[in-house]
DNA sequence: TTGATAATTGCAAGTAGTTGCAGTTACAAT
DNA sequence: ATTGTAACTGCAACTACTTGCAATTATCAA
């Protein structure tokens, strides 16, 4: 409820236009209490501004994963959602049987990142990683 | 040249019909050098059998996926790839400036996959991995 | 305030893949 | 060889985006 006007800010002084478009996109983000589909955004959107386009909401999307303000995550099976970059934990394990998600700790992908680099001179980029798989509960 | 009778003999095995056009896509995954696209083999398709349809290509890619006889592997931006599945090598690092790809050994993941079962309780399914980065040649 | 103008949007058409369904066909059993 | 039938295919419509372009508009400067 704060960051709000961080993304605002953040838009605003890097020469991107305010529109009400973008405003409200940004607060749709912003009011989900979890991960939010773009199909969500817009019919959230659409309501208060009846002529919006989808394509709107994934040229917005797109402007704010570009700046780092918003963080994507593929979870497979043409699920994609989006929340705000500071909320911080960037990695997921999704389960492949329930759909459940898991929050990982960074700290578990370091050794990979630093063996990739050592032996193929690769900088990987985790950020956005999903990994998928069976959680505890549909374990057999 | 050898394993394309070992993907059509599972098939054949597991009780699926060897209908012209699952032979015709098994035959492109086969010939092609390096991994095809879905396009790419369905174009090849088209030559030898005019009226299929781009669906039954990838309703036989799915159902070989599916059986594990074909690995797919998502190099982002839309560039999805397919090859036999004994051919090994089911990881690779995606470059996201020049595009190149590199095998990667399955040996590096291996510490991930323990440390997640560890401290997750997760069956990590890491076998069609694509790891996005950037590679030695477009480092700065 | 008003204009100029480049950023942004809406629209329509396109891409890549999916799905329901009615018709076809590979294959087993006769 | 013929036939029954469930597997499979083609088709057409649909999902989830993406893109080119002409019209609109947020913002700045006067």
């Amino acid at each position: 409820m704060e960051y709000v006007h961080d993304i605002i800010s953040a838009l605003s002084k890097q020469g991107y236009r305010l529109t009400p478009q973008r405003l409200m996109v940004v607060s749709a983000i912003e009011n989900s209490e979890d991960h939010i589909s773009a199909e969500e955004i817009y019919s959230q959107v659409v309501v208060r501004y009846p002529n919006v386009n989808i394509s709107t909401v994934y040229r917005t999307l797109e402007l704010l994963k570009r700046l780092g303000l918003v963080t994507e995550t593929d979870l497979g099976g043409g699920r994609v959602r989006y929340h705000p970059a500071d909320k911080g934990h960037h990695h997921h394990l999704v389960c492949q049987e329930c759909g459940a998600m898991i929050d990982l700790d960074e700290s578990l992908l370091g050794p990979l990142q630093d063996a990739l680099l050592r032996e193929h001179n690769f900088i990987a980029d985790l950020r956005h990683l999903a990994i998928h798989g069976r959680c505890v509960d549909c374990r057999r």
